[in-house]
DNA sequence: TTGAAAGCGGTACCAA
DNA sequence: TTGGTACCGCTTTCAA
């Protein structure tokens, strides 16, 4: 018995071509369809692949070629499920491309991100896409002096990178604006982390609803939340006890939206009966909350599929078509008509 | 101007020995720390690797090791926060190991999934980490002829195969014991999918924990369902049309308990007052429903975590050291004593 | 149509 | 301590 057991080593295009009596080149050939071969070498090469159940090694096919036939993926946080989405669409843009996706983390940490990348161009990815992130746009563009780049969340389009935003100013305002419509006049707003571009122009969306509706922007209807479900419980903890007047509460985002509504049902505070709220992104689960939540659908997904198609006519010398991908309205139960 | 932009191609360890004016073999050396390097050459070479920014070629370290210093994980779906909790252990176990994960998902049929292993081990990765799936266990052995492989939800122990299980109906039978605890007889189960081991666990343990307390099994309070929200919420629609008295609903998994809950919530019943749910997975979600829902929870993190760990242990030649996870039941507010 | 051989970017053995 | 060199598995000229 050997010390110890090791896997059986896979078979390589030499063995083939040994066994079907040609050369390694005429394999080759054959796999690649590169140029004409006789039948009967043909054949026999099939035979031999069959027979041995061969299958190319990737690796060394990259190596050779420069390309790896990868394509990197800088993701914020694997449990998030606005990531999950995006990465759904990612997966979608690449199948039958012949790449896979090679998905990192950055845990919302620029030096993290940093490394990461650095990471995906050392096993020679052939594109990227960033989702989100801290990353400066001047390290993307330096990143990108060296592969394809599509990052979410920004605008950039320089080179060889891109940039896809969805236009959260505006998303913020039509929710606001339909509370408005519905009659409210007392909108608290839960933000999401000021460090991130896309709360505070959401912030700014709401601001710029109120206005133009000609209502007083009140600082004490805005409070500091964290975009997770924990944020949103406290913020309306704090909301409440600082005995603020409000008939509705604009969420940063659903899973804010979640953690507000927990905090109105411990203290018995009914949605939308006694106060309305509205989420923004439309997770999956906002379908399914009680009741199912009022919020602006981002459309993660096609941005995750745009950002990923994107790269791969980037890769190909195709000129990308990128198209502005419209927030919407997604209207619910769980914000009502004041009365 | 060129023809189109192309990236700046990377530099080789072979030009930072050039610059360096060292042999290729030194700069490896130096690299790895294989042997001592006087200290004047170790200067210069590092001096040619910061002013290159030079970062070894992973395809062809792997290529010339024979490893990849990959690890290939197998999931269904990735959107299901499920699987997208053990992929969090994976990463864990994996972070500061060196091996990165080459993440594929075989969206539960098993044609797919067998392709996908495939295609990981065309790619060379080192060893696989299965996450549940619709392999057979015999598909599974001989995939780990080739290399290592730890496959979740099943019981395996064969030379490079290792099985992950937790005791599905050992959980269900803790959640129809807390509701029978809680005075409840007639006890509603909306049942996963037939074809999946799981599902037929937790139905059976149901059906044992009735028995054990000398309680009829009554089918037509069985219903199936589908792991999925809307097969919750049909079920409980069926379930109400049926006019069988149930003081209760044990859901095969959280997902399900949330279509159910809205069910309930659509027909003005409400939780727990007038029905108690109980749902089994523990979803991070589970947290933040109204009301919060009490819950068996599976450790599909650690299990990630240690099937990961497990993988590396196989690679390293030690003897991997597999815990039964415990599953356990979480008391939130969804189910409450019968009056 | 086919094979020989160089080379992709590293590693590691051997000799110096 | 250092350099030369064969080789990992595949692709791609170049000649035959």
């Amino acid at each position: 018995m050997s010390q110890s057991s090791h896997a059986s080593t896979a078979s390589t295009l030499h063995e083939v071509a040994r066994i079907a009596g040609v050369s390694p080149s005429t394999v080759s050939r054959i796999l690649n369809g590169t140029a004409r071969v006789s039948d009967d070498k043909r054949k026999a090469v099939e035979a031999a692949i069959a027979n041995l159940s061969y299958k190319p090694n990737l690796l060394a096919q990259g190596l050779k070629k420069g390309r790896a036939m990868t394509i990197g993926i800088l993701t914020q946080d694997l449990a998030s499920p606005f990531f999950t989405e995006a990465l759904m669409g990612v997966e979608a843009a690449l199948a039958g491309s012949g790449y896979a996706p090679l998905i990192v983390s950055g845990h919302w940490h620029a030096d993290e991100e940093a490394e990461r990348v650095e990471l995906l161009m050392a096993r020679r990815v052939d594109g990227i896409v960033i989702l989100s992130g801290s990353l400066s746009d001047k390290q993307i563009g330096r990143f990108a002096e060296r592969l394809p780049i599509v990052a979410t969340g920004r605008r950039i389009d320089t080179g060889q990178a891109r940039g896809i935003a969805l236009d959260q100013l505006e998303g913020a305002r039509l929710a606001t604006d339909y509370l408005l419509e519905l009659g409210h006049r007392q909108i608290a707003f839960i933000a999401g982390l000021p460090e991130h571009d896309d709360a505070r122009a959401r912030l700014a969306g709401y601001r710029a609803a109120l206005e133009a509706a000609g209502i007083a922007f009140n600082p004490a209807l805005v409070v500091q939340g964290n975009f997770q479900e924990s944020g949103g419980l406290l913020a309306v903890n704090e909301l409440l006890e600082t005995r603020q007047r409000f008939t509705a509460i604009f969420c940063a985002n659903d899973q804010t939206a979640y953690g507000a509504r927990l905090a109105l049902y411990r203290r018995g505070i009914r949605v939308p009966d006694d106060i309305s709220i509205i989420g923004f992104d439309d997770l999956p689960n906002s379908n399914y909350t009680t009741p199912p939540l009022t919020t602006v659908r981002q459309p993660v997904y096609e941005m995750g599929k745009q950002a990923a198609r994107t790269v791969l006519q980037l890769l190909n010398g195709e000129t990308p078509t990128l198209t502005q991908l419209p927030l919407e309205l997604i209207m619910r139960e769980s914000a009502r008509r004041i009365l």
